[in-house]
DNA sequence: GAAATTCTGTAGCGTTCGATCCAGAATTAT
DNA sequence: ATAATTCTGGATCGAACGCTACAGAATTTC
């Protein structure tokens, strides 16, 4: 009954990511959004009910392509140490890689619009809890298998992992350069290793 | 010759540094502007050029009545170590105070406005590179007073602290938690400590 | 077929944006 | 005083904003 949508939902969702992505959620407008997907605006009211509706959409879209397709990608080798590790190196490699510096929609809005919505405010910090949990099972995962020091704080080495993720992202925006990023994964990948005591003394590292 | 100004150019500064903070760079207009310091946006005009032109201005303002002030105190009393984590420790203190959540004004445009004017990103870069030149210099510094362990890299490890240091005050806007911002800190300045090598084989901590 | 329902494009609502214009007020130079 | 200069508030510019109204196209139900 009625006249069938000409637009494609999924396309129009992902439209949508790539717009509030690269250019944050206020400087993006309702005639970009429309623009992006060739249609008009009324159809996107008609079909979101406005431009915040289709934000926490196009959220959710990204979560689930990008950051949980990670987890649950880099967490099925059942090898939790290198889950995390290579973790923090796709963030660095795909940061790298972004000529355009868009960076990460979640960071950039935890940002941007968390503070000022609630709402969308709690949804992001689920997101990056989300995150979080993925380190702190790996961490404790690790711990079992012995690949990682037995004593090691999982809750608290977890946040920090979150942490230093953060900072890469923001780092990335203003100073992408490999050496920094690198720089401060390093340490943080370093607690993740059984201490070797040094012996000698002039050890050559 | 001509008629004075009768506004505090000081005032007014410190009044667009308010407002870009808590706003943001797009989201405050010339009106926020001009009504913060009383006076017409005429004058903002004749007195500074613009948005744009003030917003430099006010960033220049913030990182030395912010930045650079706290790097000055804590630099001056000539401990490297208390000096680093007193910077960490009083971020954290001041975000989990900061109940309308600004943050950082450095970090947030970082990430909002740096990513899309290539002269402000050179300019916060900048500033986020005298963050990590302090904590360099008082890590070298920790070093030759043999409070801190002798490998210790400093370029990489001030690389690390200032990744966490931008971490933080990311988690601070999505999750102002002490539990969390401390944890986030607590692994980076422990790689300050020189390490005591547990003897014992079932040592309490 | 006709009626009912749903989607689409255009046009426009009122508001706000950054920026500018301008008459008048205030000050200095002559 | 008079002229020259500079600052101020207010009005206003064109453009863009989020959003809505509406006529017509497309589809289903009867």
């Amino acid at each position: 009954m009625g006249r069938l949508k000409e637009f494609d939902e999924a396309k129009a969702i992902d439209g949508a990511v790539d717009c509030f992505w690269a250019r944050g959620y206020e400087a993006t407008s309702v005639r970009d959004l429309a623009e992006r997907r060739g249609i008009g605006g009324a159809s996107l009211y008609n079909a979101y009910g406005g431009k915040r509706s289709l934000f926490v959409r196009a959220l959710a879209r990204y979560a689930d392509r990008s950051m949980r397709e990670r987890i649950a990608r880099l967490e099925g080798d059942g090898r939790p140490k290198e889950a995390i590790r290579a973790f923090l190196t796709e963030i660095i490699e795909r940061s790298l890689a972004d000529h355009d510096r868009k960076g990460c929609l979640l960071v950039n809005s935890a940002l941007d619009v968390a503070p000022h919505d609630a709402e969308i405010g709690k949804v992001v910090a689920g997101y990056l809890e989300e995150i979080r949990a993925f380190f702190q099972r790996n961490i404790e995962a690790g711990r079992r298998a012995g690949q990682m020091p037995r004593n090691l704080d999982a809750a608290g080495v977890s946040a920090h992992l979150l942490g230093v993720l953060m900072g890469i992202r923001v780092l990335a925006r203003a100073k992408p350069d490999r050496a920094l990023l690198e720089s401060v994964a390093r340490p943080a990948l370093g607690l993740l290793d059984t201490p070797v005591k040094p012996r000698a003394r002039r050890g050559q590292s």
